[in-house]
DNA sequence: AACACGGGGGC
DNA sequence: GCCCCAGTGTT
């Protein structure tokens, strides 16, 4: 026997000890509750870069608003976007209802089951198509995200970049390799729970891991080095200043964002670039801008809002103007009533403290 | 291959 | 502050 051999990953063991420990030990989540493909969809929609705990209000809400594919397919956007508040990501929502709608148009209502019917909807890619082909219809498919690409890469010693997509394939490769054709759907699960219950980023719990023993990593004492991967450029900062016009009804001024790229379709308080317009010029863009005429009053705050790739720097002023029958049809004036019924992102939830009746 | 795209939580 | 999170679409 040479040391290839000894080292050697067994596989079935190593299915074994996971699921063991899977069965033992999953967690009791919402969309657990049954494998309806739809309900699967939805919440490993929610669950991109999201937080467990930060998606679990929202599934219930979402499932109790839109049971079915033919309801969500059927749904007002605006009120979807309302459903998605506070969630970011907001194109997910959007893609989500597309491909839902391009499911009852050419599907029968029935999710495919199939990766290339699947993967060709809308906002569905290669993680979420192998997470519902596993979890829902039982398929032997990887679903490598980055719970996956951390365990996979301890338990078989990758020293690549995950950050890089030729990693993520590496790793799919392999996951194919070793997932259970028993039981994908638990096998899958088994790693996403591993990953963020002790196979965590920082300090992870190996003395309690049931696939200790087929940790490559773990074997070398490099699992605190694992997975490696490259940083994230900083963020650039961008100054506004935001504002809360009211008029003499105490009704203030919304506008809608345009329907692509950030926040899109949400709603805000005027926004100035203070690095394009200058302060100086400030009325004079707001009247360019949105034909209002405003008086700048007082200083309320300030508020910084951190992105994934920019940061705001909000400095909010009150001001006012008078009502005028406006030509925009993205601009509003809404009291404060009314104003909750719109989806806000978070920053501008935040300048809400200041409005008045 | 790089970047845009939210927000929250851990340390 | 930095890093991470059940990623995808666009360029």
């Amino acid at each position: 026997m040479n040391e290839e051999v000894l080292t050697e990953f067994n596989k079935q063991q190593f299915q074994q000890d996971l699921l063991s420990w899977y069965y033992q030990h999953k967690r009791d989540l919402p969309w657990r509750q049954d494998q309806d493909p739809y309900k699967v969809w939805v919440s490993e929609i929610m669950l991109q870069q999201t937080k467990v705990d930060t998606v679990i209000p929202y599934f219930y809400r979402f499932i109790d608003k839109y049971p079915t594919v033919y309801d969500l397919a059927a749904a007002d956007e605006q009120e979807v976007l309302k459903a998605w508040e506070g969630l970011g990501y907001y194109s997910r929502a959007k893609n989500l209802q597309t491909a839902v709608r391009e499911v009852v148009a050419s599907y029968g209502g029935v999710v495919p089951a199939n990766p290339k019917e699947l993967g060709s909807l809308k906002g569905i890619g290669p993680y979420t198509r192998g997470a519902i082909l596993s979890i829902a219809y039982n398929q032997p498919e990887p679903a490598v995200d980055g719970n996956v690409m951390r365990v996979i890469s301890r338990i078989l010693k990758i020293e690549e970049d995950i950050a890089k997509v030729k990693t993520r394939n590496i790793i799919e490769k392999e996951v194919r390799e070793i997932i259970s054709k028993d039981d994908p759907a638990s096998f899958n699960q088994a790693i996403m729970d591993l990953g963020s219950s002790i196979c965590t980023p920082k300090a992870p719990a190996c003395t309690f891991c049931p696939i200790q023993e087929h940790c490559r990593a773990y074997a070398d004492g490099v699992q605190d080095e694992l997975p490696i991967k490259s940083k994230a450029k900083k963020q650039k900062k961008i100054p506004y200043i935001a504002l809360l016009i009211k008029n003499e009804n105490n009704e203030y001024v919304i506008e809608q964002r345009q329907d692509s790229g950030l926040l899109a379709n949400l709603w805000q308080f005027p926004m100035v670039p203070i690095d394009e317009v200058g302060r100086k010029d400030l009325e004079n863009w707001v009247f360019s801008e949105y034909g209002l005429k405003v008086k700048i009053k007082e200083h309320k705050g300030n508020l910084k809002h951190v992105f994934s790739h920019i940061i705001w720097q909000l400095e909010i002023y009150e001001a006012e103007t008078i009502n005028v029958a406006s030509e925009d049809q993205r601009l509003r004036f809404v009291n404060i009533h009314e104003i909750k019924g719109y989806p806000f992102p978070v920053s501008h939830q935040k300048m809400m403290k200041y409005l008045s009746e």
